[in-house]
DNA sequence: ACGGCCACTTA
DNA sequence: GTAAGTGGCCGTC
């Protein structure tokens, strides 16, 4: 119970007896937001999860303190906040926090509830200007424990455990752990007393602490425990054995210093509020009852009015300010809400991921994945149980559940797996763990051969009607929509004048957390977490030529699967979304995944205009060049046959004409590769070259010239792509039907396709291209000085590497060693082979060898990176970009040694293709609004991995490049500054060769 | 009708 | 040596 402290004075000294609990607000505000489930007021969709969250467990504490035995009740409590993000350490080291991304949008309206919160339970609410939190935490701690109190810090944060001692504890309450002397040996290997120490040698990335480069907790910990404290080990540096490590200790000798003052929290802040004044004092009922309701928090609004003994109904809701959300009518609504929910006896019913805020828990274990797949897995999934919505009341009342909860899982049934062309059949919701609906909108009779048949089913709610009940609440940013690949459901429903928001994506989820550990579609993770394989689509529609649109569904048939489809969508979010948290993938999700889903379908949606005429006429010309070559070659082998058969073409070349067959494939059958064709040309064969432009021209017919056309959109007459998001390992778009990443470029021939890619009259074509982006990032990420110099200076990167290694000037240089550093530098990116290189520039794998050991001796840092990444995935089954996305490798540790090495080139590769990636996720999720906001009419076409094809009216062209290539060269602002420029070439044309 | 293999296209 | 997608052939179902 809550102890008045009415013998105390306000602001006397502390005693032995005192207990100080002392919670550390800031981050606090960020472990609720993201461990619960989103939550929000109702009527006006004010973002309040957090806010739940803090109050739950402010309560609880009030309440019980911080153990269940008696007598352990704080005397004295504050919540410390932080109050901005300047304070004296940036004047120390301006980079410091700085790769801090803003706080999600819905969580900024909350940190001045929280403040409000904390002073409605009459607790308070401490902050300070110029101060970390940290800081002031740091000094009450002292303070108390230097007059004998006992002190709990409530928080999860590293940084704090340089203040623990024999009076001083730490808990994090969130994951219900206590930090004392042990644990903080166990995680940084030294005492409290030397946490500084090792702090300021091993650096802390979150913050931007920049320690010591290659000196990691582990090394820290023994240099600290051999030397007892920074000031020491600098002295001695030079005593050092390891080279690297000495000449990194000697240095950024001053940097280490710098990253001391930036970890050592100030114990002696002037505080405004003097220790003895944080005793703890009677909750004022009224005054939370009114908080409380103004919240819309019904289960700890009756319980603290149970113990307060306060009288409910005489409080009203507290006049917040919130700019954006008006106060809403409590006294109605909310009391409405209060009655039809919680004291309608629904507890049971609840599941583990209810929203409501009172049964959030406070206490997330971090197994609650595992918790949570437990308990869903047990419900079981029946898909004999959904409704059929035929009516408008029904539907209604399956939106207002939707409301009622703040988040439904949602799905689109259409005509077509093309979103372009789809038309809707129908759509299916869920709100609970087993229940789920589907809504019929677009079913005819299977039999429409004759007589026009084919006419709507009966007893389906007419689409116009059913769209107007569900448009506002799939648009209502209160209610959170899940599905599952949005971008789909997104695309059809825009197509229907809905804008789905918010959302969430379990693709996407699943993508963030598990990237490269397997598929992320339905099917595949309904049984990986569900332990259910849902109805397949085959078993519905059929498949091939006898497949059936969905619209021909018998109704019952199509309930079935459809709302099973939401409701597993349903169950995998509430497994999936609180990973998020517990394994900080958070702010990735937020910006480099969802985000991404809108921009991607309005480019998807805008497709990009192609010359039919034009394709048609290379077609000919592919043909022509085609025949003549065919006849040339079957006069040369003496027979006709199939050439594009490399069976046969193997017998022919390999058999009846003898040739010296090189490598095999991996079947056992000669290679007739384009390498083994050109090798046997070298040696003078006339056959394998014209096989080899043979094929060229047959590729180039039937992928592009034949295909493209067919792809051309009857309404639009446009060609439309379709994104995958979540389909690479490291964090690539792909795009297929029709691929437009890979329209080719390199030859002559090729590059008349992509004149056929033209914008429409009246505009232009901008192709904006990164120029080197992935050997900068690499510049950036090994830390390569020479690197970083030469992308400074605008170099020839090739040609500086060259130099580099084989010490011949630029000048003048031989193309055919730049040649090779450039092999050499791609190399590199690829996770480099001796075997590879060899075979790429033709050359022996002993001479490749040299070439790559010179390389590493005169940039060791790389040679330093790819062995510090191969360790990383080793040890942890993954790595990770600049931005945080994580690559999976689940299989690296096979004994396999190809298998090995083959994983750990792509583990190299990851980290480098994957930033750059995120680098572009970054700038397409910015450049509509920048765009907007310049008063531009640009519009985003395509992506092609390190460029962005744009349309653009020929009068902005000149006003419109500038504004793209500020978007993409400053895309990591403010999260984190490259340590090289990123550079964009753009150029505009009325086809995409010439602009590119 | 489907899927593996091989070849070719891109960054 | 990394990351993708598509089309033709051809064996299997």
């Amino acid at each position: 119970m809550i102890r008045a402290m009415s013998t105390q004075s306000t602001s006397s000294a502390l005693t032995a007896d005192d207990h100080l609990i002392l919670v550390d607000g800031s981050t606090f505000i960020f472990r609720a937001y993201h461990a619960l489930p989103p939550l929000t007021r109702k009527p006006d969709g004010l973002p309040v999860g957090a806010v739940s969250g803090f109050c739950n467990m402010l309560w609880k504490l009030l309440q019980e303190g911080l153990t269940p035995e008696e007598g352990d009740e704080p005397t004295h409590f504050a919540v410390i906040f932080d109050h901005s993000a300047q304070t004296f350490r940036n004047e120390i080291y301006p980079e410091y926090k700085a790769h801090r991304p803003d706080p999600p949008e819905d969580l900024v309206p909350q940190f001045g509830l929280i403040r409000e919160a904390t002073r409605a339970f009459s607790v308070h609410c401490i902050e300070q200007e110029g101060f970390e939190a940290d800081d002031l935490i740091a000094t009450y701690a002292r303070e108390a424990a230097e007059q004998g109190a006992r002190v709990t810090i409530v928080s999860g944060d590293k940084d704090l455990m340089q203040l623990i001692g024999p009076k001083v504890g730490m808990i994090d309450t969130m994951k219900n752990k206590t930090f004392g002397e042990a644990e903080v040996f166990e995680k940084f290997g030294v005492g409290p007393d030397k946490v500084i120490e090792v702090q300021s040698l091993a650096g802390d990335s979150v913050d931007n602490v920049p320690g010591v480069p290659g000196i990691g907790l582990k090394t820290a910990a023994l240099l600290i425990n051999e030397f007892g404290d920074l000031e020491t080990l600098l002295a001695k540096a030079d005593t050092i054995k390891q080279n690297k490590r000495r000449e990194n200790l000697i240095e950024f000798a001053d940097q280490a210093r710098i990253s001391r003052q930036l970890v050592t929290l100030k114990q002696d802040v002037p505080v405004k509020v003097p220790v003895g004044e944080l005793s703890v004092t009677d909750v004022d009922g009224p005054k939370a009852l009114g908080f409380l309701k103004a919240m819309g928090f019904t289960t700890l609004t009756r319980r603290v009015a149970d113990v307060t003994g306060a009288d409910l109904d005489t409080v009203d809701a507290s006049d917040l300010k919130v700019p954006g959300w008006d106060v809403p009518d409590h006294k109605g609504r909310m009391m409405e809400r209060a009655a039809g929910s919680d004291s309608a006896g629904s507890e049971a019913a609840k599941t583990p991921g209810d929203a409501d805020p009172d049964n959030s828990g406070l206490l997330v274990p971090q197994t609650v994945a595992d918790a949570r797949a437990q308990t869903i897995r047990a419900i079981p999934v029946d898909s004999s149980a959904y409704e059929t919505v035929t009516s408008l009341d029904r539907l209604k009342e399956w939106c207002d559940a939707a409301f009622e909860k703040g988040y439904v899982a949602f799905d689109t049934e259409t005509t077509s797996l093309d979103a372009m062309q789809a038309e809707l059949v129908g759509v299916s919701l869920s709100t609970e763990p087993g229940k789920a609906c589907y809504v019929p909108l677009g079913h005819v009779d299977g039999e429409g051969d004759l007589l026009g048949g084919g006419g709507l089913v009966e007893g389906q709610i007419p689409l116009k009607d059913a769209l107007e009940v569900l448009k506002p609440m799939l648009e209502d940013r209160s209610v959170l929509k899940i599905a599952q690949n949005l971008k789909y459901d997104w695309l059809v429903m825009t197509r229907y004048g809905v804008d789905i928001t918010p959302y969430d994506d379990t693709m996407l989820l699943s993508y963030t957390v598990d990237a490269g550990k397997g598929g992320n579609g339905m099917d595949e993770l309904s049984e990986r977490w569900l332990d259910h394989k849902p109805i397949p689509f085959k078993e519905i529609c059929g498949s091939g030529k006898s497949m059936i649109t969905f619209d021909k569904v018998a109704i019952d048939k199509a309930t079935a699967y459809a709302a099973e489809d939401a409701d597993v969508t349903l169950r995998l979010w509430l497994i999936l979304k609180p990973r998020l948290a517990s394994e900080h993938m958070a702010t990735a999700y937020e910006t480099l995944e969802r985000p991404m889903v809108p921009v991607l379908a309005r480019m998807e949606k805008r497709g990009i205009s192609v010359d039919r005429q034009m394709l048609s006429r290379l077609s000919g010309e592919f043909a022509q060049g085609m025949a003549g070559k065919e006849a040339e070659i079957y006069e040369l082998a003496g027979e006709s046959f199939n050439i594009g058969s490399p069976k046969q073409l193997g017998d022919i070349l390999f058999g009846k004409m003898g040739l010296p067959g090189g490598k095999k494939t991996k079947t056992g059958a000669w290679s007739t590769s384009a390498q083994v064709l050109e090798d046997l040309a070298a040696e003078g064969h006339e056959l394998p070259s014209r096989i080899v432009s043979w094929r060229q021209l047959s590729k180039l017919k039937s992928t592009y010239t034949d295909a493209l056309p067919g792809y051309i959109n009857p309404e639009t007459g446009r060609v439309h792509t379709s994104y995958a998001l979540a389909a690479t390992t490291t964090g690539r778009l792909s795009s297929s039907e029709p691929n437009l990443q890979n329209i080719p470029v390199r030859t002559e021939e090729g590059r008349k396709i992509r004149k056929a890619f033209i914008a429409e009259k009246g505009h232009k074509l901008i192709s904006a291209d990164y120029s080197q982006i992935e050997l900068r990032v690499l510049a950036h990420m090994a830390d390569i000085p020479q690197l970083k110099k030469a992308f400074d200076d605008g170099l020839d990167i090739h040609a500086m590497t060259a130099s580099e290694m084989f010490g011949t000037p630029i000048e003048g240089m031989d193309p055919m060693v730049r040649r090779r550093a450039k092999a050499i530098n791609f190399g590199i990116i690829y996770g480099i082979s001796a075997f590879g290189l060899a075979n790429q520039l033709g050359i022996s794998r002993g001479e490749a060898g040299d070439y790559i050991k010179t390389y590493f001796e005169r940039f060791p840092g790389i040679k330093d990176y790819m062995e510090a990444t191969k360790k990383q995935v080793h040890a942890n089954g993954y790595v990770t970009t600049i931005f945080g996305r994580k690559a999976h490798y689940p299989e690296v540790n096979t004994k396999n040694p190809n298998m090995r090495a083959f994983y750990e080139r792509a583990a190299i590769n990851a980290p480098i293709q994957g930033s750059a990636a995120d680098i572009l996720r970054r700038a397409m999720v910015r450049m509509e609004n920048r765009l907007e906001g310049s008063k531009l009419d640009a519009q985003m076409l395509l992506q092609v991995h390190d460029e962005l094809i744009f349309e653009v009216p020929d009068a902005q062209v000149e006003s419109t490049i500038p504004v793209i290539r500020d978007v993409m060269e400053n895309a990591c602002d403010p999260a984190l500054k490259l340590s090289v420029p990123l550079q964009v070439d753009a150029r505009a044309a009325d086809n995409w060769d010439e602009a590119h």
